[in-house]
DNA sequence: CATGAATGAGCCTTCATTCAT
DNA sequence: CATGAATGAAGGCTCATTCAT
């Protein structure tokens, strides 16, 4: 409300409903590092709280249940990687731009990432068994499927294609590539190139001539 | 197998370590039925007990601990998928046969063993951060990846082509194609055709005519 | 009271003690239908403030403890109780008249007020625990026998009889009566004739011709 | 089941089942132990195990969550309560004799148990207000009201006389008076004449001559 | 062989209370 | 005055595991 009040550039405090989101942002973050360490399963709310600057009952105190707090947590993070994976594509402005910054982000997703991929793998996972969790993870899941698919129209736009399978099945195959680009890079295979050969493979594969 | 046979008419007992064997399957299957229904970490051995013939300690009799008994399940359900599959793919005289099979498997999994499915993505996501299930996840996956290129090479063979990608790759899209497959199912998607028709799709993307 | 009337025309703001106390009272209010409803182990100072119009923090600045503010809650309800009863006591002019008065009054309690009288009960047997608690609960305790007390002394002056009994062993007898008409209430066995005529029974029995 | 097998005298274990309910029973006297001197509410489970020869799971394992707990332990304190007064009031062959076994079983359990009583008054003020509890406790309270009704029988038939109230307003009046007993006694005022003249009145007072 | 009693660490959550603003 | 952020102890409960029988 006060917001945008004249001119003063001088509001030094936010307003009390962004304090409030800024410390869930705060804790949010805290909370990925362990559980992108340790797992859903095995991250108890005491493990997060004493790896941040706030004890458990702060925790409750931001997040009304373990299943919010950890929703919350990887929903932060897969918008993250998908605004990356957006502006990273769409700067490209040939064919061969979008290819090299996707298959380029893919691999440092895999390399620098993969912790945090493993602990998007997991939840998902428990999401077909957790009902609070179906909704919101099957919400983050359309999202990156139509990252995909932007991702894939941008490519085929600028090389003269169209894309040849819906989007749905689109971004299973890229799916079932990155999957096991992170299973191999935890494994100790690296696979760098297979995996931006294998990228370069399926954008063919998923567009074909106009 | 069939170890002792021969003329001896008087083997009225099994020797001891397939009586011990046979028990360790026996649990295992009523163990994979509670497995399948709540997911590897919301399954406790009470439940697994509860819902066979034995108690909750004969369990640690025949399996040191939990992670052994999952294992051994898991392995028990992929080793029965991967036979199955083996035989209806081999069973096939023609490209048209190998790929009607083998979609035709791949739906009825979807469908009928969509809960046995989800288990075996859960346990491979648990595998990713606790080393115990690793090793033996990584073998059954290279198992699973092998039947795959397998199809593959057979359905090649059969209709004059040969594979385009190396077996990893392969099976890392069939891989993604068969888990978005269940995840739709359990989500309520039916898509049985779209399956189908993404199998055949994939058969041909990564092969290619001799 | 009223002590700075006079002919003082501008006294906008009562004294600053009159105001605290307004607020306690207002508080108090609002935890009764609280606790009234999840009685005192139950209820929490956040349910209490979350059905008020102030915060949880303010709980504490008007109330040193949960204690004192659940005694100050007990001891105004049943102040107003017992002004309740007196002055419909007092205003019955024959024996008839208090004998319909008292008991109309105590089913009308029980029917109406039945969940803040099971609070009474609760807090009266919490003070048989709690050292805090014991000695509000026994200064109000005697405050109710002397009512009762006073009930039966007008009944029987009215009826030209005495009372037979002293006034704990008269309260006592009428406090089983109350505590069972409000359970059997609770547990939905409506019981109005006999309560009146328990009360009715009562009357003369714990007092006898002069 | 081989219980009174032939005329064996020395079946040395007792049936498994009898084993689990001989550890209820323990576990529960020394529940009970913590929860006379604690209060329902202020009891933990890990209180109650502290003074018991046993660990907070093992109370899980015997009970399966604190509500049958406490429900089980007030039971078997209030059952025994009404074997002793029943018995005493049978062993009773003059009005004489029943009067005085029942006001000095009254004093008594005023005395020594008060602690006890105190924690059946807390149980049913919680059944108030708790669900879980209610048809327990409520079938509890009837079991009481029986009794005190019995023995009412006796002490009139004994004395030429017949009830001259209905079981339900019968115990009301006693448990009105035994409420208050207790809570006098708690509060250091000794009053055990009071308490014998009491009953002595009351019995009177709910018969009448044939 | 198989049982089930017993354990104790650990989990999520609730809550009265304190305190800086 | 009033707020609400932060705390930390405590609560009920689950569970893999051990072990005597």
């Amino acid at each position: 409300m006060k917001k945008t009040l004249g001119g003063s550039a001088t509001r030094v405090r936010k307003r009390p409903v962004d304090k409030f989101e800024d410390r869930r942002m705060q804790l949010a973050d805290a909370a990925l590092v362990t559980l992108a360490e340790q797992g859903y399963a095995r991250t108890g709310l005491r493990d997060i709280a004493e790896r941040s600057d706030f004890t458990h009952g702060t925790l409750h105190y931001y997040f009304h249940d373990k299943a919010e707090l950890i929703t919350y947590c990887v929903r932060r993070y897969k918008n993250r990687c998908i605004a990356r994976y957006d502006s990273l594509v769409q700067d490209g402005e040939t064919a061969q731009d979008v290819l090299e910054a996707f298959s380029g982000a893919v691999v440092s997703t895999m390399i620098e990432d993969a912790r945090m991929q493993r602990l998007w793998y997991d939840i998902r996972s428990q999401a077909m068994f957790e009902h609070v969790l179906a909704a919101d993870v099957a919400a983050l899941d359309r999202d990156i499927e139509d990252m995909i698919f932007r991702v894939v129209l941008r490519y085929a736009e600028l090389s003269g294609r169209e894309p040849s399978l819906n989007p749905a099945l689109t971004y299973a195959l890229f799916d079932g590539l990155f999957l096991h680009a992170v299973m191999n890079h935890l494994a100790g295979k690296a696979s760098e190139s297979e995996v931006r050969s294998g990228i370069e493979y399926l954008l063919g594969s998923v567009t074909r001539p106009v």
